[in-house]
DNA sequence: AATGCAAATGCGAATCATTTGCATTTTTAG
DNA sequence: CTAAAAATGCAAATGATTCGCATTTGCATT
């Protein structure tokens, strides 16, 4: 299937378009998995596209604000991580070694946040859950 | 029932006493929730105990490292919160209103890191769940 | 109780990610 | 094509965390 063109993604969350921005937004739908923002920017130099830094912040903050993307906290690399928004929410198992970040298909937080509602008379709008262990390949070093 | 005292606690996992140490050590025994960095630090100026700032950061590596805290980053606050550690770990529903952050008493993630650990072969050692949304008393307000 | 040594602390400076102010450039609307 | 509004680049500021080094502390030994 053919995905949106960023032109278009920026358009539906009434953002303006800027070279940089659709660059930011085609680099982000390559990824399989979440980077960092110094990821990005060393993505960003190495395609030859040069935005400047203070700038992948400022369009980050956008595409946040937007709904765009979602930004994370990764305790493992000690620095918050981006993805373009999927249409269901994500979580990852996190490998201490390779720091590999599989995702889990299906959220298994499902039927918690029914209990918790029900159990504690609390309104449940998000979580952040993240799984950290050892992947098939790093496990026999462990 | 009486608490181990601080200066055992240390002695339990082979640190040093230290005046800065035992402080730290009674004020985190006395939190109900975690709290971050600042907090503590403000507590003990509040207390008038007088610990440099990157001596509190040195004796938080210490503690971590000999397992004596956990230190987990909550999103909602955009920082770092340290606990002591607790016989079984806890998570937290925290409240985009207040920021009150309730502890939820037994893990809902047993069955669900089994789950994964089976199908996804990947070895689990821990993992990081925070649960966001309006408690009972801010719940009225959105 | 005094001494010596290793480890911990205080202090100021350094570092590093992130943010900000402002001049310049780009985008969009007319 | 032009003007106004918004976005970007650049350099400097900020703020949390870390580091180096001189001083102090805790503790074992005398």
């Amino acid at each position: 299937m053919k995905q949106t063109s960023s032109r278009t993604m920026l358009d539906n969350v009434h953002l303006k378009y800027s070279r940089q921005r659709e660059w930011l937004l085609d680099l982000l739908k390559e990824q399989k998995t979440p980077i960092t923002i110094e990821q990005l920017d060393e993505l960003v130099r190495s395609r030859k596209l040069s935005i400047n830094l203070s700038t992948i912040y400022r369009i980050l903050d956008a595409f946040l604000k937007h709904d765009l993307i979602e930004k994370t906290f990764n305790i493992q690399m000690q620095s918050y991580v981006i993805e373009l928004k999927h249409s269901h929410h994500r979580h990852y198992l996190i490998c201490l070694d390779c720091q590999k970040m599989i995702p889990i298909n299906h959220c298994p937080m499902h039927n918690i946040v029914e209990e918790i509602e029900k159990e504690q008379n609390f309104h449940v709008s998000a979580h952040q859950l993240e799984i950290y262990g050892y992947c098939s390949a790093c496990i026999k070093n462990h």
